[in-house]
DNA sequence: ATGAAAGGTGAGTGATTAATCGCTTTCTTT
DNA sequence: AAAGAAAGCGATTAATCACTCACCTTTCAT
C-alpha cells in the first residue's frame, strides 16, 4: 500500500508549494502536483476533497510559519531594534526558502476565487503589521527610536518595503539573493528610525 | 459596421484592463472582454491574433502611462525633493485610475505563460528605479538629502515601499485610499533622506 | 482465514476556453 | 453598379482541467 494519509497529505502540500515556486499558480493543475508526488490525477482525491483544498492547506501552512516567526520576535530577550532587525533576517530567509510563498499569496486565483482564503490572507497580515507596531512602540518608549515616529505608520511601511522587495525578487525570478538585500532595506529602516543626536542626549 | 480597428482595439484594452481590476486575470477570459465590449467572443480576434497579444498590448499601455510619468517628473523643474514627492502622487493617482495594473503586472499567468512580457516588466521596473536613484544622487549634491544615503540602495527602496503599499492595497480590495496612505509612506521616506541637523549646518 | 478499510489506478465526464471557419452585412473604391 | 475589404456573427473544435467511479491490492483486526 502506499503512505499513511497525514504523510501523503503532507507530502503534497510540500510538493505543491515547490510547484507554485517553479511554474506558478496558474501551472499547478492537480496532474501536475500528482506527477511530482509520483501518484496518479486521481489519487490526489483520496487525501484532498477539491483542488481549492490543497492550496487552502498551502496557505495555512504558510501562516503557521510566519505566525511561529512572529511569536519567536516577540518572545525574545534583545532590543526592539535588535527584533526589528531580526525579523526582517528571518522572514527573508523564510520565504528564499519556498520560494512559492509569495507566488502563492500574491496570485488572484487565490483571492477572487476562494473568499475564505482571502480571509486568511488578510489576517495574517494584519496581525503582522499589529505585531510590528507593538515592537516599535516599545523602541520609542525606550528611546531607542526617534519619538515623533507613529507605531501604526511605520509599522505598515515595514511591511511594505518587505513585500515590495519579495514582489521585485519574485518578478525578477528569484535571480539575486534575497537576504543581502534585507541588509540594505534594514539600514535604510534605521535611517528612518533611529532617534537625531539631540533626542539622544535627552535624558527622558 | 462596426467601429474602425484602431478604435476597437483601444476599447478592447480598456475593458480588459477594467475586467482585470473587477474579476481578476484569472477571470480574464476571451469571452468576458467579449461581453464588457458588447461583441461577439469571435470579433476579438478580428483585432487581436491571439489572448496574449490583448494582454501584451495592456501591458504595452500601462508601460507607457508610467514612462510619460517618469518623464514628467524629470523635466519638472522643482526641487528633488519635491520631484520625488510627486512622483509618489502621480504614481499612486495612475494605480488608483487604473486598478487592473497591479492585478496585471503581479499575475503569473503574465510571468511565466509569456517571458516575453516577463521581460517587459522588468524593464519598467529597471528603468524606474535608474530614473528615481538619479533624482536621489542630485537631491544629495544639492545638500537637499542626507549624504551618506546611497542612491540606488534608496532607490530600490522607494520602489519596493510603493510595490508594497499596491500589493497590500490590492489584497485588501482596494478598500483603503491610497493616495492619504502615499503621504504616510512620503514622511517615512523623508524621515530617511532628511539631512541630520549637523549636515544642515554644513556649508560644504 | 476473512472481510473491511485504506491507498492507489485508469478510464471516463462535463465544464470551460482559446481559436477557427464559413457566412453575412456594411462601407469604400473603382 | 460591382468588387473588395472590414467588422461582425454563430457554430464548432480541440485542448485542458477538476472531479467521479468502478475496480484493484495490501494491510490488519476480528
Amino acid at each position: 500500500m502506499g503512505k499513511p494519509h497525514e504523510e501523503r497529505k503532507e507530502e503534497i502540500i510540500r510538493k505543491t508549494l515547490e510547484l507554485a515556486a517553479d511554474k506558478g499558480v496558474t501551472r499547478l493543475t492537480t496532474q501536475a502536483i500528482a506527477d511530482r508526488v509520483g501518484i496518479a490525477q486521481s489519487t490526489i482525491f483520496k487525501h484532498f476533497k477539491t483542488r481549492d483544498a490543497i492550496l487552502g492547506a498551502a496557505i495555512k501552512w504558510i501562516s503557521s510559519q510566519i505566525f511561529s516567526l512572529l511569536e519567536q520576535t516577540s518572545k525574545e530577550s534583545s532590543s526592539p531594534r535588535e527584533r526589528l532587525h531580526h525579523l526582517i533576517n528571518r522572514h527573508l530567509t523564510l520565504v528564499s526558502k519556498h520560494k512559492g510563498l509569495p507566488r502563492l499569496l500574491f496570485s488572484d486565483r487565490l483571492h477572487l476565487e476562494s473568499p475564505h482564503l482571502k480571509k486568511a490572507v488578510q489576517q495574517v497580515m494584519s496581525t503582522y503589521m499589529k505585531r510590528v507596531s507593538e515592537i516599535i512602540r516599545e523602541g520609542i518608549e525606550e528611546g531607542q527610536f526617534r519619538n515623533d515616529a507613529d507605531p501604526e505608520e511605520t509599522a505598515r511601511c515595514f511591511v511594505a518595503l518587505l513585500q515590495g522587495l519579495i514582489v521585485r525578487w519574485s518578478i525578477f525570478d528569484f535571480s539575486f539573493p534575497i537576504e543581502k538585500e534585507g541588509e540594505e532595506l534594514w539600514r535604510f529602516l534605521w535611517s528612518s528610525l533611529a532617534p537625531s543626536q539631540e533626542e539622544d542626549r535627552d535624558p527622558l
